[in-house]
DNA sequence: TCCCAGGGACCGT
DNA sequence: ACGGTCCATGGG
């Protein structure tokens, strides 16, 4: 069967390898160093740079409109005016975590995904870890998604819908390694399927972030970690700000701040607070050794901090 | 056996 | 709003 393919170019800044290995998305695959293939709804889109360019090839029943990937990749915001305004606040408190981290995240950027697939995959992530994240979402994609197959016989598949998942709990409980959590994501899939709740009310152009933020720490297994992610990555909310293990040794070793994270956050963040978060985040995992060198001596850095 | 991973629920203050 | 306690999965 001929595939459905409409190639397209995105021109702007954008890091395949940072924007899909810093632990918002779990679902695009490395192809290699150029070169990523993810499914996006219902379409496989296959990702090359070129030079300054992304090529775009998608193929399935389904192709993505040319708006619905500008604002996937978050084309619509200008990441160059963002970073600049970033590091004009860090300087001026003297911040050289965040000064650093947005310099080495150059071409990250913060996708907006689809909520429900966003909301389950942080459901997943809860007290687990980033490979076995993977793994699981692979498993319940293959187990109750549709599937997609390419011109080359490949088959991939669509994150199952709310009605999918409420449809098969069990399938649901089979999924590898998911243990304890099938039991939050089949209730708030049942939830979205009957209509007594709709994510699509929370994104960021419908919803003030505190509205939005009580909506989904009322679904079991959603805490303010989870949905902190769920409302930066998935329903537009930039102003979230989530604070996992990762992020708390940030603040720990550059601002030797150990509890009361938001107080702090509110104060030392107040520009694009959600990019910040990411780049830090990010910033971290990449160089923990070097991190550890450039911030381990307390006594140096965090002292002369303001506040 | 203990520790860790992009925690959560539930309860006290 | 904050802190503590118990809970939970699989891998190292």
């Amino acid at each position: 069967m001929e595939p459905s393919i409409k190639p397209s170019v995105a021109r702007r800044m954008l890091d395949l390898r940072k924007t899909f290995s810093c632990g918002q998305c779990f679902r695009w695959e490395r192809m290699d160093e150029n070169r990523y293939i993810g499914v996006v709804q219902g379409a496989v889109l296959d990702l090359t740079k070129e030079e300054r360019n992304i090529h775009i090839v998608q193929y399935g029943e389904n192709p993505l409109a040319k708006k619905v990937l500008d604002q996937y990749f978050d084309f619509e915001m200008n990441y160059t005016l963002a970073n600049e305004d970033i590091v004009a606040q860090a300087r001026k408190t003297g911040d050289n975590a965040v000064i650093r981290a947005t310099k080495f995240c150059k071409g990250l950027r913060i996708l907006r995904q689809d909520p429900f697939e966003t909301l389950v995959s942080f459901m997943i992530s809860a007290n687990n870890n980033i490979p076995k994240i993977k793994l699981t979402i692979q498993d319940l994609c293959e187990k109750l998604g549709d599937p997609i197959v390419d011109w080359k016989g490949k088959t991939y598949h669509t994150f199952p819908t709310p009605e999918q998942i409420a449809r098969h709990p069990e399938i649901v409980q089979s999924a590898k390694a998911i243990g304890y959590r099938a039991r939050g994501i089949v209730e708030a899939a049942e939830k979205i399927a009957s209509g007594s709740l709709d994510l699509s009310q929370y994104l960021a152009e419908n919803s003030g972030f505190d509205e939005a933020m009580r909506t989904l720490t009322a679904l079991y297994g959603v805490g303010e970690k989870v949905a902190n992610c769920v409302l930066l990555f998935g329903l537009g909310h930039r102003n979230a700000f989530p604070v996992d293990t990762w992020v708390k040794k940030v603040l720990a070793q550059f601002y030797g701040v150990e509890k009361s994270y938001k107080t702090f956050i509110q104060a030392q963040f107040p520009v694009h607070p959600g990019l910040v978060q990411q780049y830090l985040f990010f910033y971290l995992r990449e160089n923990p050794n070097q991190v550890q060198n450039d911030w381990g001596s307390k006594d140096t850095n965090s002292s002369q901090k303001q506040q």
